[in-house]
RNA sequence: GCGCCCGUAGCUCAGUCGGAUAGAGCAACGGCCUUCUAAGCCGUGGGUCGCUGGUUCGAUUCCAGCCGGGCGCACCA
């Protein structure tokens, strides 16, 4: 409707202008569907926009432009507001014009399946396969599938993809863990590094490694910390400084035992890794199955070393003179493109930064065809964006290749969460409590750059409050309608509905009709600006107007032609109820 | 110190690339079930949109500077 309205306006507006003998301004009009009703069903501002480059004052202009305004039948009635907006009135044809268009199409209304406008890789939660997945990257879960969902019911061909950060001083931490926790499996006791991972889950991965290897992995206690020395401890009541000096000599003390681990294992060490590395991977993949996310790609970082592409992905870089030495290290130019400073791509020691591979990564998906990339971040990573981007803009020339979605914190009414605590609360136990649709809403809820406050002990107890309720009840009203009009052995004519739309003309129908006819460009709108959450409050205020509509007014009546044409629309509701519901990976209920 | 995000009702948050009297849920209060599910609906109260300037017909929205909160500023990942 609205493109429709613009072009009647840009023909009123040329017409105008040749009137007066004047340019036609260069401004689209900008339509907006009213708030308050008494406004009509869209207006705009185009009388007001225009002017100052016309020099007329906005009211007047307005009535040049009602004057030039074409014909339309869609259009019952137009009219001059406050300043100088223009207010249109819709015929009652064209605002249930909508009902015949959802039902044709079905679920899928509203959506642009063709893949038409090229492909976007959405990249998101990629938590490190060091431990399960806490409550944080359940945001980014929800927020990458559904904008996901979002992209390719906008006309994208898109590309879901998990980062595994399968290398790296991280991956050895999580080896030196499992074997000391299976050295301890052996009987022995000592004092576990501060900078491990002390979890449960470590400890299974070390059970099931003595299960299978025995004693392979054994070592006596002596042998394993010698020359070591004490780990030093952070005493009580420390200054930051302090902290920082002593966490530095725990990390050595933890580099240590993974020289040691490395010394005394040999080949097994690499056993012991892929064991962790699978065992932390599949509580993951578990985990988001059960969140009903899928991914069409799970990317191994180790791969892109085992393969070199992360050294040659930097040699194109080298080679077009981005990259230097200094101190022994090699540093990519990124200041040259907005980075606050240089950044290093192998450290003194020859070793890759996480940072060189994660580029190599970002290479790849490039060379893969992908223009556009998405990356959903935690917003602790924000600090990381203008290198990735500056190095990306080296290759490419363009700026706007990457765009990086930052999730601020969850935080849980109970208190924070410590990643290595051991004891935190999991996705998978918010999972299991909440349930998956709850718990994805629930996310959904919050704009991802608003810090987004996880009450627990709501989700617990399985409140009512919870929105998903309000908007699967809706669903579920419809279905219980149906139901009813069967038992009482009545068909549906819907035939005779659409036929009888024009019956449909109280203030909650209207609302209910206006709300539908909303949908298709919030889903544009949504995609575009990569707010999911918008979708999320369309549906309650769409389950509003359900509500609203269903405690005004019977639906199964004596009059044939009028519960038709209610039947009619509220089918189309649940229509788009459910292809809703679908985007945020909901699942619709037929009852309650 | 520098950078990013945020500051809207008692609480949790929306506010569609500047628009008309700033919205929703929860909480408080008052109504509505012999009638398609009351997990619902209707109504009332509740606001200097952090502060001060600027841009203009018009600013919660854009800009600048303050104040307050969060998060970052590694040859870690």
């Amino acid at each position: 409707m609205k493109p429709y309205l613009q072009d009647l306006l840009t023909q009123a507006l040329t017409a105008a202008c040749a009137a007066l003998g004047k340019d036609t301004p260069a401004v689209t009009p900008v339509i907006d569907a009213t708030k308050d009703k008494s406004h009509g069903d869209f207006a705009t501002n185009l009388a007001m926009a225009c002017a100052k480059p016309l020099g007329l004052p906005p009211r007047k202009l307005a009535e040049m432009l009602l004057a030039h305004l074409p014909a339309s039948e869609r259009v019952a009635k137009v009219e001059i507001a406050g300043p100088g907006f223009i207010n249109f009135f819709l015929t009652g044809d064209a605002v249930t014009a909508v009902v015949p268009e959802i039902l044709n199409t079905g679920e899928s209304w509203g959506q642009d399946l063709s893949g038409a406008k090229g492909k976007v890789m959405v990249e998101f939660v990629s938590a490190n396969p060091t431990g399960p997945m806490h409550v944080g990257h359940g945001r980014g879960a929800a927020y990458g599938d559904t904008l996901a969902n979002l992209f390719a019911a906008t006309g994208y061909a898109v590309h879901r993809e998990y980062y595994i950060n399968d290398a790296g001083r991280q991956v050895d931490v999580l080896t030196m863990s499992v074997w000391l926790r299976y050295l301890e499996e052996g009987g022995v006791a000592f004092s576990f590094p501060k900078r491990g991972y002390p979890a449960d889950y470590i400890k299974f991965t070390a059970a099931k490694l003595r299960a299978v290897h025995g004693s392979a992995f054994q070592h006596p206690l002596e042998v394993v910390f010698e020359g070591l020395g004490v780990e030093p401890q952070v005493p009580e009541g420390a200054d930051d400084k302090t902290k920082d000096t002593i966490k530095l000599a725990q990390e050595k003390y933890a580099d240590g035992l993974i020289d040691r681990a490395r010394k005394l294992l040999g080949a097994h060490y690499g056993t012991i890794t892929q064991a962790a590395l699978a065992d932390q991977l599949a509580t993951i993949r578990s985990t988001l199955e059960s969140f009903n996310v899928r991914y069409d790609q799970w990317f191994s970082e180790q791969s892109l070393v085992d393969s070199g592409f992360a050294k040659t992905a930097i040699e194109r870089l080298k080679a077009k003179g981005f990259v230097y030495e200094k101190d022994g290290a090699q540093w990519l130019k990124t200041t040259d493109f907005g980075d606050e400073k240089d950044r290093v791509l192998f450290k003194a020691d020859g070793a890759a930064t996480y940072f060189a591979n994660d580029l190599a990564y970002h290479v790849d998906k490039l060379d893969r065809g992908y223009p556009l990339l998405v990356d959903v971040w935690g917003a602790d990573h924000h600090g990381y964006i203008a290198r990735v981007r500056a190095a990306i803009e080296m290759l490419t020339g363009r700026k706007d290749a990457l765009h990086v979605a930052l999730m601020q914190f969850v935080t849980l009414s109970s208190g924070k969460m410590g990643k290595r605590s051991g004891n935190f609360v999991t996705l998978q136990d918010l999972i299991d409590e909440v349930g998956p649709d709850s718990t994805r809403f629930f996310y959904l809820s919050r704009s991802h750059d608003q810090h987004l406050e996880f009450d627990i002990d709501l989700a617990r107890s399985q409140s009512n409050d919870n929105p998903v309720f309000y908007v699967q009840y809706a669903h579920a009203r419809i279905c219980s309608v149906f139901k009813q009009l069967a038992e009482k052995g009545g068909v549906h004519d819907e035939a005779l509905g659409l036929a009888s739309l024009a019956r449909l003309d109280t203030d909650e129908e209207k609302t209910l009709l206006t709300a539908l006819a909303r949908y298709p460009e919030l889903l544009r709108v949504a995609a575009a600006n990569r707010t999911p959450h918008t979708l999320a409050f369309y549906l309650q205020e769409l389950a509003a107007a359900l509500h609203g509509y269903y405690n005004q007014h019977k639906f199964l009546v004596d009059d044939a032609a009028l519960q038709a044409a209610r039947l009619t629309l509220i089918r189309a509701t649940q229509t788009v109820l459910r292809g809703a519901l679908g985007l945020l990976g909901v699942k619709p209920k037929d009852s309650m």
